[in-house]
DNA sequence: ACCATTACTGACCAGTCAGTCAGTAAATCC
DNA sequence: GGATTTACTGACTGACTGGTCAGTAATGGT
């Protein structure tokens, strides 16, 4: 792997005090994906960045800030552009969601950012303070859009209406899988498996959903609801 | 956190020649769990298991070769249980996929045991063999018990045709997703986020999932799928 | 050309930790 | 009880790494 856009190979010290910044986040990213928090040398991450180790701790204090400013980087503002997009959405609850799932997979899942997931993941039992951060940066925006994205459809009548809560991480739960699973076993050369297709499992995942949301001819208003679905009482919000 | 059912807190010094290689197990998988490979300390497994630093060397020849034992002894034999389950069951393959999950979350995702998914997603990329492990230990059989019960239900006219590969993954991840967040996030005391209730939220997915899955009344055999399910194509077998 | 400023360097230090081994004591045998 | 075996201990070591800082050189001003 090359340097991560810091200085040109064999060129001579430079002086680049406003694009250090990025470019030591960018480097820490990729090695901690690549080899967690501990196992990663702080003097690598200057390397890759193309400084040396002194640099690095002028812009960070210590290594647990970097990694701190790492994940505020690479998880802040994620949700608005679906915010957004759902906004001003006309079409069908269905596509929407469809939409939102598309696009986040293209916009962040398929990037290298979405491998902060993972360090997350393995890290947060070390950095307690990064559960809030994660839990207001992450799982409530994504929790409110989807789950707005549900309620829509139950009040447009096209979903059955099932407890928003539960059916809002049955649809983010396989986004952050895929994403930690392409920067984990996926990275890894693996006889005997056919390697899966994230954007091919996600499509095959919403349809399912999709198809389980969707209420049927045969789903009468009155008649309470039959053996297979009798949890699905209205209860909007947990 | 109390030792892991090694020697006694003030008792001598033990002599447990049998007892010791489980303990050590035991106490290191709780600690890599917690806090990483990386991150633990020989010292602080062996005083988990209630012996000397030196002790663990005695049956371990290293750190890494500790935490490969770990794995294995903890994810051999894993998927046995269910694949004679499966065999035997009489009932429909919607009631055989929810207790093949109710199954495996009671006896495996709700174990210390299952926080080793987190160990394994994080380090995978510093153990590149463990991957082929976990692909044949895990991946493959898992796909082959739940993928033969999709393929099970689509012969007996439950459920509609759709590729296994995919259908598998989307019954698979929600599980690991749930052992791993159980352990990372789901470990820290985080304000405003409903704890999420992994019964609640299996059952949800499940249900959901069942539904995408049966076929309809109006699913006119010749009749090619409408707009919703374009991809829904035959080919059992990706 | 000279100076002043400051981004940058890398040798160094102090602390940490995987792994060792000479010694201790628990069990077993006689 | 004494001798023998061996499970166990913990002080020690060598390698490594987070963090520092005195020094270097790039830049801009005059």
């Amino acid at each position: 792997m090359a340097d991560a856009g810091g200085a040109a190979d064999g060129a001579a010290r430079q002086r680049r005090k406003e694009a250090r910044p990025q470019e030591l986040l960018a480097a820490a990213l990729t090695l901690f994906v690549e080899k967690g928090f501990a196992a990663t040398r702080t003097e690598e991450v200057a390397r890759l960045a193309g400084v040396s180790k002194g640099t690095l701790f002028l812009y960070y204090p210590s290594k647990d800030e970097l990694f701190k400013s790492v994940v505020r980087h690479n998880l802040t503002s994620l949700i608005e552009e679906g915010e957004q997009l759902a906004a001003c959405f006309e079409g069908s609850s269905s596509e929407l969601l469809g939409l939102l799932i598309q696009t986040w997979w293209e916009r962040f899942g398929n990037t290298p950012a979405a491998g902060i997931h993972k360090v997350i993941l393995a890290e947060v039992r070390n950095f307690p303070e990064l559960a809030q951060f994660y839990a207001d940066e992450v799982m409530v925006p994504a929790e409110r859009l989807f789950g707005g994205c549900v309620e829509r459809g139950v009040a447009r009548g096209e979903f059955r209406p099932l407890p928003t809560h539960e059916v809002s991480l049955a649809l983010i739960a396989p986004l952050i899988f895929m994403a930690v699973h392409r920067h984990s076993v996926g990275c890894c050369p693996v006889h005997g498996t056919a390697l899966m297709d994230p954007e091919r499992l996600l499509r095959t995942q919403l349809e399912l959903v999709l198809r389980g949301l969707q209420v049927r001819p045969d789903d009468r208003p009155k008649q309470a609801a039959s053996k297979a679905s009798r949890k699905a009482v209205v209860k909007p919000r947990a």
